[in-house]
DNA sequence: TTCGTAAATGCAATCATGTTGCATTAGTAT
DNA sequence: ATACTAATGCAACATGATTGCATTTACGAA
């Protein structure tokens, strides 16, 4: 995972998609290279309360059309967002892992060490993109630590 | 297959289920069974304006609770609703099959023939159910021959 | 068959997320 | 420093999800 970037490392992220370097955009980017699980916006709107909501929400989309964040959906339908792992282009996501989704705390995590193995459809259907969702408890909800910590998605 | 059920095989599950048996009950029945792809609640509005918007909605929330039917997401995080095949009970549902979502015509189709082969998750995720998306283009967007229509169906 | 009751419905209202248009601000190349 | 365009903020709207409450309806009991 693409973890420990620092500022000038999102500034020349930025650079390399030929988008400007804004305070928001730089702030968004450090928020979700920091933590292991996908961000919805509400979760982005809740700590960053001085950018408007269709500033984050056009951030986010810019940032999936370039390859630098990839969608996904949560158990309510609301889309989260994740850092894309290497292999994402410009309207080319290769997201094709496994997405959990926390019944308990509401994270919704990406594991890209996990491939899919080959489906087959029937006849017919042509498909350009597999995901695999699973759901349950995450390593911090169950066992060990039953308290869980609602800091995620809510 | 559970095609061609008629008003009193829906009476029945209703009863099975100790549901009354009200018509619009019956009307949303009817309608599900009668197609193949998941069906919004925009969708069975836009058929059935005589019934109130959250008389739907309870009707799909309480379907699903007592596992007559089960939502499923589409592209745009809406929820799709599609009967149940065998296996499924209160509170505890039995989609782990293939959810094919076209980005023509938006449908959503149970592809029920398809088991998902095992999955090893990282030690501490604890998963209660998976399920398996893809989207693209379905036999009849594809241009493919619409002859033989899979039976879908959860 | 009528009646009583709980369930089901309709209506109004509200919340949450997503989306567009337009005026203003700010990044950056020159 | 200037100018040009991208980015932002604000207002407004769209759609789907959700709750509270008054009214109606299904259905078992009298």
């Amino acid at each position: 995972m693409a973890q420990g970037k620092n500022t000038y490392q999102f500034e020349d992220l930025l650079e390399k998609h030929q988008l400007k370097k804004t305070g928001a955009r730089l702030r968004v980017l450090s928020m979700m290279y920091a933590k292991n699980t996908a961000t919805s916006q509400p979760d982005l709107e809740s700590v960053m309360h001085d950018i408007d909501r269709v500033t984050l929400y056009r951030i986010l989309n810019v940032f999936e059309e370039k390859g630098i964040i990839h969608k996904v959906f949560d158990l309510n339908g609301t889309a989260n967002y994740a850092v894309c792992s290497s292999g994402c282009h410009e309207h080319h996501h290769h997201d094709e892992h496994l997405h959990f989704n926390c019944t308990a705390c509401k994270g919704v995590f990406c594991l890209n060490e996990l491939s899919l193995p080959a489906i087959n459809l029937p006849t017919g259907f042509q498909p350009t993109g597999f995901t695999l969702y699973a759901s349950g408890l995450c390593p911090k909800c169950s066992g060990a630590s039953p308290k869980s910590s609602p800091k995620e998605r809510t």
